[in-house]
RNA sequence: GUGGAUAUAGCUCAGUUGGUUAGAGUGCCAGGUUGUGGCCCUGGAGGUCGUCGGUUCGAACCCGAUUAUCCACCCCA
């Protein structure tokens, strides 16, 4: 069958059978937020192109060249937002936020556009659960921030994963280093890949980042930021690590780690994966962006956040095989033999739903034995069948699909007799789980 | 944007040196005596062989282009 169209380059499907999955990770992710004292903000996934050109910064690849980028009917440009940040910034710094009592604590689940090429675990459209924090100087804050990942990371179950850190310092003492890079690269200019040979000029904090074997070992000898951050600067990466230390959160101090965005000082962070398919891979990554609520015209606002990857943090779930919730179950199906049946299996299902039982019936009008089937394949829990004789006696075997067991019960009590069975099963089910008898249980599973 | 691999049923894949109506497993649907699932048996539906063009008497197979997927680089989440 020839289709019409299919899903556009770089996004992807999430079907019913999995997005249960995604749903854990994404509730879990704004629980832990909210714990730490970030509410959710929702924003739109367009703004005026110019947000992101001055806070991501025009001479980044994320501008220059991955935005959607468009003008509407009215000849406004507009962008899908590449990145979270921006829009949370724009939006608390618009609606006076920021005058209330600081720090304003955000999270967000938002959808990411930006025109990549797709591989694994990066798509086009790519979700993202981030929290910022406006108005938090201390380093106190930097370190909170990433105790509320590795807090994440641990309720998901999330492990083999690295924290690393690094301080780029703040634009006065960066000017000073930026000059250290040139004059060390530019000596030896002519060994340097092609692309970082116009880095240079540009932006030569990039080379660290350069992954070609020969600017890599170049790199490796380069001076360090860290030799160059101002006093204050510095004093403050060391309380962040004094936090982390404090904290027991373990760390490793990366002095190559660069931002992508221009908007980062002081503070820059990664986690990274370490499971070996998916090594290296960037789970989420934030840091402190003290300039940019002034950039958009704020006041001078100290602020950090991060982001992370959802679409990555599931395949590192899933490649940990770290547990993850099941799909809802069907408690009962009600199979139903005529018209007659199918009205009374509506009624029942609806009162036992009413009761919180996930409860179907057939919709496809088929023979007793498709329904069975069917209620087979979707692991129903028990079936209740209905005919002639059930109306007319009142009367139904409800079926254990698990153990073929029959009871009898009677419609007119039929939800409240469904809901005692059930209690007494999951009650029953409990002891044995926590009960000294734990070995036959686990057995059967 | 650069490099490599791949593209045949919903899914996983066969398809011999180009040769008539393109196959298997699985899944889906229906039956196996009239109202009970799982196992087994039988039957059925489902593919313009990614798309377009070329070579040839003849192309799923050879050639070219294009698109998509996967992987690496770049960048990032």
């Amino acid at each position: 069958m020839a289709l019409l169209t299919k899903g556009v380059r770089g996004t992807r499907d999430v079907l019913p059978g999995e997005t249960h999955e995604l749903r854990h990770i994404e509730h879990t992710a704004l629980e832990i937020a909210e714990a730490f004292g970030f509410s959710e903000i929702r924003t739109p996934v367009f703004e005026h192109t110019e947000l992101f050109e001055r806070s991501v910064g025009d001479t980044t690849d994320v501008v220059q060249k991955e935005m959607y980028t468009f003008f509407d009917k009215s000849g406004r440009s507009i962008t899908l937002r590449p990145e979270g940040t921006a829009g949370a910034a724009r939006a608390c710094l618009e609606h006076g936020l920021l005058n209330e009592a600081l720090p304003c604590k955000v999270s967000y689940i938002v959808k990411n556009y930006r025109y990549e090429k797709p591989q694994a675990g990066r798509y086009r459209e790519h979700s993202q659960f981030g929290v910022e924090c406006f108005g938090a100087a201390v380093p106190a804050a930097d370190a909170e921030l990433i105790a509320l990942a590795a807090e994440l990371f641990a309720n998901l179950s999330l492990t083999d994963y690295r924290v690393e850190i690094n301080s780029i310092g703040c634009p006065e003492c960066r000017k000073g280093y930026l000059e250290a890079l040139r004059a060390y690269f530019g000596a030896k200019r002519d060994e340097l890949c092609e692309t970082c040979q116009g880095r240079l000029e540009r932006n030569p904090m990039r080379i660290l980042d350069c992954k070609s074997p020969i600017c890599a070992e170049i790199a490796a000898n380069a001076p360090s930021v860290l030799d160059y951050i101002c006093g204050d600067c510095a004093a403050h990466f060391d309380a962040v690590k004094g936090f982390l230390d404090a904290l027991d959160l373990p760390y490793t101090v990366n002095p190559r780690i660069v931002r992508g965005l221009d908007y980062y000082t002081r503070t820059v962070f990664e986690f990274i994966s370490e499971v070996p398919a998916l090594q290296g891979m960037a789970l989420g990554a934030g840091g402190r962006y003290d300039g940019l609520i002034e950039e958009l015209g704020g006041q001078h606002t100290p602020s950090l956040g991060f982001a992370m990857g959802l679409e990555r943090l599931w395949l590192q779930l899933q490649s940990l095989k770290a547990p993850l919730p099941e799909p809802s179950r069907c408690e009962l199906f009600i199979a139903a033999l005529n018209d007659a049946a199918l009205v009374k299996a509506a009624q029942l299902a609806a009162a036992v739903r009413s009761d919180g039982w996930h409860t179907q019936y057939d919709v496809a009008g088929r023979s007793l034995k498709a329904q069975m089937k069917y209620a087979d394949k979707l692991n129903a829990r028990c079936t209740l069948v209905l005919g002639d004789d059930e109306l007319k006696n009142q009367r139904a075997k409800l079926k254990d699909m698990a153990t073929g067991e029959e009871t009898l019960v009677t419609l007119t009590d039929f939800p409240d007799e469904f809901e005692q069975l059930m209690l007494r099963r999951m009650q029953t089910e409990l002891a044995e789980l926590y009960g000294d008898n734990t070995g036959g249980i686990l057995a059967g599973e």
